[in-house]
DNA sequence: TTAAAATTTAACCAAATGGTTAAAAATTCT
DNA sequence: AGAATTTTTAACCATTTGGTTAAATTTTAA
């Protein structure tokens, strides 16, 4: 590889550890340089503003969070080993990623960048109209496997009990005082919690 | 009511939406300005610099995060009620503060102010040492009404699944279309699956 | 009415920051 | 080796932004 090439990806790689910790204001383009091992003048050689590397960090990582759903996605047709692989991949996957995942919910609302479209992209590169995990749902329902329950709204709570406890670390942590975010033993713990309540509900028979 | 104090009223107003909008790094001091209806120079005569402004700012904030749990709050013995009424009036409560939810999220991290201190002085404040939706759950499980889960675990789940979509918003509109956050109906029918998905769970019996 | 407090105006300052430039030095390619 | 490309250096520029100042004006309270 030419020495151009790679210094870009150090660029790049250095300037998404910054705008995804520090924001897009908080970001400073020397800090850029600094972690990247290259002067402020070489940095703007190759990117001319803070706009513009921002928006290619941007959507080179925003697919990334809709990736993260196929890769924990398996073709089973038993929907309670489907869901059981799901949460365990799915959590694995977007833990390295909290600092991702935490930035588009900050950006994605004011964010002038257009998402919807990379999202849809996303979608159907893997193959998909719709969100997987609401089609499997879907089936699972017409299979007799599950509850009849409202697709959109199951897939929504699923991700939002995996997300949740990653995105607010520290402060669930003190809101839940015990709750230790960053070890192994309570995330894998926390993937059995979460596929308990799903499965079995707490109402008592 | 003085003058004086109208305006340092006007001022952090002002400064809580536009911090709360933009955040930290993005807020600019002349927009606050002119947000509160006052010039520049007032607002440094009352808030000597943006940090103190900030910092004030969110320690007006951040109990109101832990106060959405206690107002959903209801003294019920029986917890089926209980989870109905909470799911209710938490979700009506942070609706309106998502802004406020999304921020402390996503600065929670990294700021430099002490938040452990705020919260457990905010629960202590509401006569509780712990989270109170987990003494109520510990309550439940020993008195049979529902299935021995994991109290905290549990917590972290109900109150994932009614934040998220309310902070996801459009993001999680692009990854459920369908999704319409901003609907009444949506939120009031995302309140009877959330209750149902807990309480039945999915297994077919 | 008069003194005190609050507010405006507008000019101004210093630091931070995004961005540029041009020439020199190092590296890579042919 | 020689040309082309990449990288560094370091000074520099323009703008933004947080923050100040001081005098004038308005409002409030005694």
């Amino acid at each position: 590889m030419e020495k151009s090439s790679v210094t870009e990806e150090k660029i790049i790689k250095a300037a998404t550890v910054v705008f995804m910790e520090k924001g897009k204001d908080g970001a400073r383009m020397q800090e850029i340089a600094d972690h990247a091992g290259i002067n402020k003048a070489l940095l703007h050689y190759y990117f001319r503003s803070k706009e513009k590397l921002f928006s290619k960090v941007f959507h080179l990582e925003i697919p990334k969070v809709v990736a993260s759903i196929f890769e924990a996605y398996d073709e089973t047709d038993d929907f309670q080993v489907f869901l059981k692989s799901f949460i365990d991949k799915y959590i694995d996957n977007i833990y390295p990623r909290k600092n991702l995942i935490r930035f588009v919910l900050w950006v994605g609302e004011k964010s002038k960048i257009e998402i919807a479209g990379i999202f849809l992209n996303s979608f159907k590169k893997h193959g998909f109209k719709k969100n997987p995990i609401v089609i499997k749902i879907e089936k699972a329902i017409k299979a007799g496997q599950i509850k009849p329950v409202d697709p959109t709204n199951f897939a929504m709570s699923l991700i939002g009990m995996c997300i949740f406890p990653i995105i607010a670390g520290p402060i669930a942590e003190k809101m839940f005082p015990g709750t230790k975010v960053n070890e192994k033993k309570y995330i894998e713990n926390r993937k059995k919690e979460i596929f308990n309540l799903i499965w079995n509900g707490i109402k008592v028979d």
